[in-house]
DNA sequence: CTGAAAGCGCTTACAG
DNA sequence: CTGAAAGCGCTTACAG
């Protein structure tokens, strides 16, 4: 049962190898020349001692915590961990650390406890709506280094941005649906209304249809909210209403499943009666049955470019203000072709 | 577009405010009484000036960061979303903050850049098979507090671990095929043989094989690592060489999905054929065709309860050397019960 | 190439 | 109830 010792210093390192803590300080970041024997002596007294500066003293000394944070709203969904697996890597390659913190729906009133910010990190990652207007404007009026992902920079500000191809590969998705399948009578199950990827891919869904001669019916549109569930309850509700449709895009993967449950439930054959499409591309997609044609979205490139420009911020150097990731259509069965 | 400014410090506070250092850190910190006056005065300040305490002043001068890291050999597969985001919430619950680092497969070699250990954070939670042993060891020496996840403590240690019942969980998917399925031959898809969890799942499945009188075959023993990909080559090279069965445990519903595939591929129905069940409890796991029968971990109670520990483990209280915490088995259709 | 010393921005006994 | 001051463990000009 061990009891915890105090751990040792710079002091203790530099008294062990008889040298001053500058030096020990030196050859440990390697920024200024030292003597090989000198180092070789340092080295050892290091290992001996199984000393690791400490974090905190050199954060305050340099003024850089070489730390980056990430704040999302929630931790679920099959987007989230290909984003912080992109993420992640990036920061690590950089030899920097990574905060995380969730805030649920963004909390209500002003931010009591501030999670992340300038007095803990060297800059943010902010995911779609976990951050406040407020704050956000805040940290990019003192100059922090910020990055938003899928959301673009409030009125007033200029935060860098990176996302996907939404409008685009919506209406690519929608367009094979119209164009190799001769399918006119499409349901949208849109996702949550507050999330710019929503819109945009309601904008891609909409010119779709303009582009192939179908005029918009707004009876065809539904909300799935980005939530198997709702999307379910969502799909099972319009079939009950008798509506004729021959296919359904529904805005991201996780309510295309559950839109997929609600059309078996109902007896109804896809793709033969009702072709169905997704977009993301989640992990689970290709084993649903039929195997679900999609968007693929290039989530965990999101995380790693995201993070790349931060750092570039974060060292003064030119950022590109959008950056939007390339979507691609992947073929599989639901849509009515022959995949695998 | 601004420019950084020096932010404000304790000081210019107390300067604003008219009072020491010692008297705002008071006021911020709440742990002794500041005159109702006084304190008004110095929160005003704070407000006007936008100040946010230094979190490595902070730790510097009070030893404690206030943080917890996370060491995850692999942020992916529908294991991780749960388990951090029960992490997430216990950790921000308690005022902590998280540190999130992946280590790919055990780094080789020792440690070069220690990434999370006792000079950033209070303590750390280990997912299996992310840290060496060795490193493992000597953090225990020095007394610093760690919590394994599926993990048991290595030898001449007694770190604290938090898992799941999982020998318990596949010997009752497996005695459920037997005794309400009437199948016999049944295949288990094993997983990862270096994961605990996979150990004990084997023997789970053995268990339930001699407690209802069939005999082992290792025949009936393949490798699906936890893999969706490896499990459905090894299915189809099973379905190959001919061999009869009508059954496959899957070690967990990644690798079930991937059976799932290969089994379809080869034409053979489930469940009527060959019943195939899972483990985990995976988010998609409902949504595969037909819907997966399955052993629910309760994977983001493991970290929340996991983050629990160790926060009790820092602040010196007593902590549960091994806590199991129980699986239950999940009925859908793939088993062969008519589940909706 | 190396050392002495100031300073980073806080917390916390110690006085009063 | 509040202030002066030491100290947390580093980095970094400044000398030499």
């Amino acid at each position: 049962m061990p009891r915890k010792e105090p751990l040792p210093t710079i002091a203790d390192v530099a008294h062990h190898a008889g040298v001053s803590i500058a030096t020990v300080s030196r050859v440990l970041n390697k920024n200024v020349f030292v003597e090989e024997e000198t180092t070789r002596c340092v080295q050892e007294a290091i290992a001996e001692l199984g000393y690791v500066p400490r974090t905190a003293a050199r954060t305050l000394a340099s003024r850089r915590t070489k730390t980056l944070g990430l704040i999302m709203s929630d931790i679920s969904g099959a987007f989230f961990s290909p984003m912080l697996r992109g993420i992640e890597a990036a920061v690590r390659q950089a030899g920097y650390s990574l905060l995380v913190y969730a805030t649920g729906e963004i909390e209500e009133g002003r931010s009591t406890h501030r999670a992340l910010g300038e007095h803990n990190t060297d800059g943010l990652l902010v995911f779609t709506d976990s951050l406040e207007i407020q704050e956000l404007v805040r940290l990019y009026k003192i100059g922090f280094p910020v990055v938003l992902m899928h959301q673009s920079s409030p009125g007033g500000t200029d935060i860098p941005t990176v996302t996907i191809e939404n409008k685009d590969g919506a209406a690519k998705i929608v367009s094979h649906l119209i164009q190799v399948h001769g399918r006119r009578r499409i349901v949208f199950l849109r996702g949550l209304s507050t999330h710019e990827d929503a819109v945009w891919r309601e904008r891609g869904y909409r010119d779709a249809l303009v582009t192939n001669g179908i005029p918009f019916d707004d009876r065809f549109l539904i909300d799935g909210k980005f939530n198997e569930e709702v999307a379910r309850d969502a799909m099972k509700k319009l079939i009950e209403t008798g509506l004729d449709f021959d296919a359904v895009f529904s805005a991201d993967d996780d309510s295309a499943s559950g839109a997929l449950l609600a059309l078996r439930e109902a007896g109804i054959r896809v793709p033969r009666d009702v072709a169905l499409v997704g977009f993301d591309d989640a992990p689970f997609s290709p084993y649903l049955n039929p195997p679900l044609t999609t968007i693929h979205a290039p989530t965990e490139e999101v995380g790693s470019t995201a993070t790349r420009q931060l750092l570039r911020l974060i060292q003064d150097e030119k950022v590109d203000p959008l950056i939007l990731l390339p979507t691609e259509l992947v073929i599989r069965s639901s849509c009515g072709c022959d995949g695998k």
